[in-house]
DNA sequence: TTGAAAGCGGTACCAC
DNA sequence: GTGGTACCGCTTTCAA
């Protein structure tokens, strides 16, 4: 008994072509890059004929080896569940494929997986260049710089020495969800956000209120997922201050935060709106549905993409406008 | 001006390796690859210093040029916005990564993006393996074996020929689901699909109703994504039968149904119930929570994965039985 | 235990 | 317009 296919079927190389089509290899180069050197129509067709004859199809590695890229790009994602990242994945695919890139995108969130070696994991694989959605810590710097791949850091919140970064403007941001929410009247108003160090979003709720001459709500850190924002609403349903509005630092822990609430029995908006932020396709089909501050994704993902292709010399920040995206949590009823 | 690292800086290779630390470029070799020969304990050390110094990373091009294979698998999703798929890839990519392969993942929900050039795209990257997660037609058979490049067929509802699939037992699942709304007592039970032919899940609808003695409700075709989810929901609420309870056969749509129910004020699971297929983590969150007939997604991806890794000569179709979970929106209530 | 050298499959320069 | 050929960086056999 052998493989269905009895031949031992070695693929076709650029080689073969040449012998079956009688010309050179250097010709049958020519044809499929359409260059360097021009062939002559007659010869191009023989060359064609016997690719498709022969079903070749050129080696990548070796192509890869002898010019020196591979056009891939790998992409550093913390969580790949995270609708925010499904579909910051999907605009980049989109836009990377657009440029020729195919995207090698590694999440770490698994055991023994952190960003650094990520990092390297790629840089072995000899991508082109890496887009790190992550915040940054010091080992992480030293992994981009070390391999010495261009690196963009996307969901950055700001200027990072020496890699350039694009990100929402955080701050603003946060801002705009919580004035939204004191425009709606609430004077106490709680905020829902990561674990670890405190975040540019909690500053600018808190910056909102002050203002607004309002003191801050209470204040719930819980882990970046809906089963964390689902703990947060519980502690703040509980909380002794109960809010009467909560903004929440991404719609990841929002829908957990709207699970909370309701097994609570409680009225959404009505006596607790909800703002969130992110701006996911997810965020459009909870019920009620959320009134979040949306991050400009598909913008922000063809710059760092841009930038891997085109490289310019500056390593700025580019910070991205974000945009308030009213639906129903907030208050703001049915839309006309 | 100049580049900030003033450094020409190309990258070191095997052979500066060798020349720094005195020895061949062979020794050095084996000392990476910990074979096929043995080196001198003080040589390795030399050599791993020398690696150090440099900051030596083999190339991954010229590995895979030599030895024929990239350690990369393809994946052909039909939409990474799925929160199915979603699934899928995280698990898919921890399985992968375990097995020291890096995945390329590439979804055709982009214009002029089919399954049949996506593989195509795969196979010039020389991929070892490609897992393809959608309905396979003709030409798509025709490009995986044109390609010459082992695959399985993932999320693959029958056997295909001389392919190797796995793939989730959709009849029965359906069925299961259906079931359980009949358990419950509904007598005009709904249906919402995908567009396009027949699917195995509304035959085991239609079958779980005949079984039982009752008549098919209306059923509505739809997109499959949230939005079709909704539109489906808003014809079965508009429908002069309008049923008590409706199967959906995805989460992903079962989301819409949901948002269309909520707003034409209709009371979930009371007024109409709701159960649908796949079990994606999505399906937790949403309110009520969903009665979902699960795909053991896990264990599929690593079959899946661990057939290319270590390829049989079997050909055959693995179906994996589903498993209902029970959370609100079939009127189950509150666990205990 | 180490080294020399033959490729792997392309690219592109240089000569014709 | 075409062909010969020297590499790209690595693996591995074979000889020392």
């Amino acid at each position: 008994m052998d493989t269905v296919d009895g031949a031992p079927a070695r693929r076709a190389t650029r080689a073969d072509v040449a012998r079956y089509a009688g010309v050179s290899p250097a010709v049958v180069s020519y044809t499929v890059n359409a260059g360097p050197r021009a062939v002559a129509p007659a010869t191009r067709e023989r060359v064609l004929e016997a690719i498709r004859v022969l079903g070749y199809r050129p080696n990548a590695a070796a192509r890869a080896l002898k010019i020196g890229h591979t056009k891939m790009f790998g992409v550093v994602v913390p969580d790949s569940g995270n609708p925010f990242f499904v579909e910051l994945g999907r605009v980049l695919e989109h836009t990377a494929t657009a440029h020729g890139y195919a995207l090698i995108v590694v999440n770490f969130d698994g055991p023994g997986h952190d960003v650094a070696s990520s990092i390297r994991e790629l840089a072995l694989r000899q991508v082109d260049g890496m887009i790190v959605a992550a915040q940054v810590s010091m080992p992480t710097l030293n992994a981009i710089s070390e391999c010495g791949i261009r690196t963009v850091l996307i969901n950055q919140f700001s200027a990072v020495d020496g890699v350039p970064s694009v990100g929402p403007d955080l701050y603003e941001g946060a801002r705009t969800g919580v004035n939204h929410l004191i425009w709606h009247g609430h004077t106490n108003i709680g905020y829902v956000g990561e674990m670890g160090p405190p975040d540019v979003r909690e500053r600018g709720w808190r910056d909102a209120l002050t203002a607004a001459g309002l003191t801050a709500g209470p204040a719930a850190a819980a882990a970046f997922s809906r089963e964390g924002g689902y703990a947060a609403g519980q502690k703040l349903v509980a909380d002794d201050n109960r809010p009467t509005a909560i903004f929440v630092s991404s719609d990841f822990q929002a829908v957990g935060v709207l699970r909370a609430l309701h097994e609570a029995g409680i009225a959404i908006p009505d006596e607790i709106a909800v703002v969130s932020f992110d701006g996911s396709p997810e965020a459009e089909y909870t019920w009620p549905a959320l009134t979040t501050v949306q991050q400009p994704v598909a913008e922000m993902a063809e710059e760092a993409v841009e930038r891997l292709v085109a490289p310019t010399a500056s390593d700025d920040f580019s910070r991205y406008p974000t945009k308030l995206i009213v639906r129903q949590s907030c208050g703001c009823g049915m839309p006309a």
